[in-house]
RNA sequence: GCGCCGGUAGCUCAAUUGGCAGAGCAUUUGACUCUUAAUCAACAGGUUCCGGGUUCAAGUCCCGGCCGGCGCACCA
């Protein structure tokens, strides 16, 4: 059968709900308008029927009769799911709903398959993933989810453009992964017989372009981590990075939590939500603390980066952890730190002052070189954004890489590998710089009221079917 | 990768101790001129995820596999 290759839509449900609510029951308003969407519900009644409509702005009522609709028996006779196109007056009918009265209509698309239960919708999750589009109209709750996220990534960008940053893009196909710390997926190009790395992170290609003289950039980009997958995590995930020439890490806490907020401004309306049923607020300013002092305190005593390995392995065994080789004090801290203490941060709240052993492409604290001027800020116990002042010596550079390589050498899957390239890039001279980045995944988590962060990836990773 | 839980009609879910595989919605047919998850009547709809096994008899018990959810591990 063959369907309309266009209808003119002069209307949406949400608008004629606005613009006629003050037509009485029963009363016509004159006005002729065309919608269009799918048919969620029909009831016939004799020489009537009464269907439901849902449009991208919501739901309005079809109204039909066999005297003046066209073609009324085949009305009456279209399959709940099907899309369709309406020319009819608006009117209320007389026990109270606001209708379009059918005049004239068309199958824009017919539905092969139902979408779900009309009142429970869809419940099974593999259906919902793996055919989102079915979920989006049973769910309204997961259209309302993605939707967020879509206003949460707008907000991102207009805020950094409207302080002068630049969105760019950088490679994807990576000779080496590099820029954090997890293990790769891996690939080949075929004209070129050589194996690629899908990106870990952008974090140094956007760190070269600012040695090439952009200031201040910012990149939104898919990454890829071959890791396990769970309610936190997706194996391809969308970073947000963004450097500013001239910044030290301060400067960027201060651009955070302000950026955070004004997202949740501008998806929300209001900085105090709840997330998961507990309030939350992402009121700037946000408390700032230096990972020592929270570690001291979850413990019971003084603990810093100076601390001895021997009393770490003490404190981090008695918490079921065990020390590797390979770890030193600055490591163990970062461990300490982490079992102890990210889980009770619900409000936001920046944590400095990160050990050079975990920080390799992070530059040195002024008052402690052991430290590094490194943030990383948290929120329901997890972490949201990390930054820092830019490591710009290359001569450093290249012995924090060559740290990690040995602890690559001793069975340290995911640490960082060496990148000549970078160094040389360095060597050109990177001027001081300030960058961050945030998982958008998580924070759309937040946004969105999701615990789970399949809700938020409109098609999330899954084993393919196979029998 | 490991552990726990789950998979029954297109969708949502039942099925007692191992004893004829069911309901609502959707679909199909019919009735109904103001319905609101409309209502009423009727028809139809099944590889109980897949493959083995035990048993007179398996949706149910056992073994293996597939897919999903959660937890752990890894990470953001």
């Amino acid at each position: 059968m063959t369907t309309p290759y266009r209808f003119t839509q002069n209307a949406f449900a949400l608008a004629l709900h606005q613009q006629f609510g003050h037509l009485d029951d029963g009363e016509e308003s004159g006005i002729t308008v065309s919608v269009a969407g799918r048919l969620m519900l029909m009831r016939r009644q004799g020489k009537l029927a009464f269907a439901m409509m849902r449009d991208s702005s919501g739901e309005i009522q079809l109204f039909a009769l066999s005297s003046t609709t066209e073609e009324f028996e085949e009305f009456a006779k279209l399959h709940l799911g099907d899309w369709v196109g309406i020319v009819g007056e608006v009117v209320r009918t007389k026990r109270g709903e606001l209708s379009v009265k059918v005049s004239t209509w068309v199958r824009l698309a017919e539905a092969q398959h139902n979408f779900g239960d009309k009142w429970a919708g869809i419940t099974d999750y593999e259906l919902r993933y793996r055919h989102r589009e079915a979920d989006l109209w049973a769910n309204p709750g997961s259209r309302v989810s993605l939707v967020r996220r879509s206003e949460l990534v707008r907000s991102v960008r207009q805020r950094c453009w409207a302080q002068g940053f630049m969105e760019v893009e950088t490679p994807i196909l990576n000779a080496i992964p590099t820029g954090a710390a997890a293990r790769p997926f891996r690939t080949h190009h075929n004209a070129l017989d050589t194996d690629f790395y899908l990106r870990i992170a952008p974090e140094l290609w956007l760190k070269r372009l600012v040695v090439g003289g952009f200031e201040r950039v910012f990149e939104l980009g898919r990454v890829f981590r071959n890791e396990g997958v769970s309610p936190r995590h997706n194996p391809e995930f969308t970073m947000f990075e963004l450097y500013c020439a001239y910044w030290n890490y301060e400067d960027m806490m201060e651009f955070t939590e302000s950026l955070v907020e004004g997202v949740a401004l501008d998806v929300l309306g209001t900085t105090e939500i709840e997330y998961q049923g507990r309030p939350f607020s992402f009121a700037a300013p946000w408390p700032r603390r230096t990972m020592a002092e929270l570690a001291s305190e979850a413990v019971g005593e003084q603990v810093s980066v100076h601390t001895s390995r021997e009393r770490f392995v003490e404190l981090l065994s008695a918490r079921g952890i065990e020390v590797h080789p390979s770890w030193g004090s600055g490591r163990c801290l970062a461990e300490l730190f982490e079992a102890t203490c990210e889980e009770s941060l619900w409000n936001p709240i920046f944590v400095t002052d990160f050990p050079v052993e975990v920080s390799p492409l992070a530059r040195r604290h002024q008052v402690d070189p052991a430290l590094t001027e490194r943030f990383e800020s948290y929120a329901v116990g997890r972490e949201l954004s990390n930054g820092f002042s830019e490591l710009n010596d290359p001569v450093e550079q290249r012995a924090r890489f060559e740290d990690q390589a040995r602890l690559a050498a001793e069975g340290e899957l995911e640490a960082m590998a060496i990148d000549e390239e970078y160094i040389r890039a360095l060597e050109w001279g990177l001027p001081p710089t300030a960058g961050l980045g945030v998982g958008i995944d998580r924070l759309a988590m937040l946004i969105a009221d999701e615990a789970n962060i399949r809700e938020i990836i409109a098609f999330p990773t899954l084993k393919p079917l196979r029998d």
